[in-house]
DNA sequence: ACCTGAACACCGTTCAAGT
DNA sequence: ACCTGAACACCGTTCAAGT
């Protein structure tokens, strides 16, 4: 989305923001995945000593765990006022499109989740939706673990094997359509399976 | 498990078979983690150049596609008799042991499992033991997917913890117990939502 | 059948120093 | 406040050649 600005047409050593820094990242890892998003590589497209990049960020982890949130946050997602669980429908649906809107959009976010860094936003407003929607706060933070792991699980499946069969692989890949189906699926067995604990 | 054999008590070079730099990738896996699992590092265990590995695997994705079927083969695992989807839950425990049996377990399987290299052996398990439950072929591999992301979502996440824990992170690290009881809420949610189904 | 030696093209990170 | 230059300690992989 963000273009890697350059005010002034020509070169010159321009000055940048830990926010041009993501920026780039973003931009990489769309273009050429997680594997070509190196900190090398980075600074090159910035125009800048590979060391440059460790003012704005202590090590890679975090440049990944700030992109993480970037990907996961959407300022305006106050979600609609939808009642129960199709709340809760709507906002792992939300979710996925978010993934998939950046390329290994899922892995990027289930590692920095793992290593506890950083994207926990989706399973606050999950845990919320769940308990507005009636369920008892420790239930509805196990729940809420279920949905967000399969949400990772099904998306970087579906995000690597989009890469594989790019390369031309015999990968037997699904149809976007038929994803979607089988995410969706996914998701009703859980909320069925809440329904059905009452 | 399996020792790095030497069988002549001082160096002498020895030769390898495939299987030997599987057992040795095994112990540095279990030791030091996959970050320390490098073809260098490992061909160092072995007392040979890294390029000497490049005979036995084509490259180190396929060394980690074969620790992946090693990691989740269990050849003695028919599965005990139980009926409809008791059975399902035994599959799915006994696979979340065999992940935890190794360090990082859960991560090897999962990436091997993402680029449609190998580890498919506990999906198939799972989809036969659900249509021997009576559901139907294509709802059993939809159900066998939710439980399969659920499993290595969950599990991957629980050896995250470990070692974060143990470099005396502050990550809230729930008991040993209490990582089982999630897991077992997890797998009889998504059970419950099948039984829903019909 | 299995391995060596040497090379290629990379990595992430640190740190003194510059402006 | 932001960056350079140079270095350190690594990676995976290839390939001709050896035994």
């Amino acid at each position: 989305m963000t273009m890697t600005s350059s005010r002034n047409p020509r070169s010159a050593p321009t000055r940048h923001s830990r926010e041009d820094v993501a920026d780039a990242a973003l931009d990489i890892l769309n273009s050429y995945g997680l594997g070509d998003l190196t900190m090398r590589r980075l600074a090159q497209s910035l125009e800048v000593q590979p060391s440059a990049l460790y003012w704005h960020y202590e090590n890679k982890q975090s440049l990944l765990a700030h992109l993480a949130d970037l990907i996961v946050d959407v300022p305006g997602s106050a979600a609609a006022e939808t009642p129960g669980t199709t709340r809760v429908r709507t906002l792992c649906l939300a979710l996925r499109e978010r993934l998939l809107a950046y390329r290994d959009g899922a892995e990027v976010v289930a590692s920095t989740l793992a290593l506890g860094l950083g994207a926990e936003a989706p399973g606050r407003e999950l845990t919320a939706a769940l308990t507005d929607a009636g369920t008892d706060p420790e239930t509805a933070q196990r729940v809420s673990g279920v949905l967000l792991h399969f949400i990772l699980g099904q998306v970087s499946h579906e995000q690597q094997r989009a890469q594989a069969g790019s390369l031309g692989a015999a990968t037997p890949t699904g149809t976007p359509e038929s994803e979607s189906a089988e995410f969706g699926f996914g998701i009703d067995l859980i909320l069925g399976g809440l329904a059905a604990l009452r």
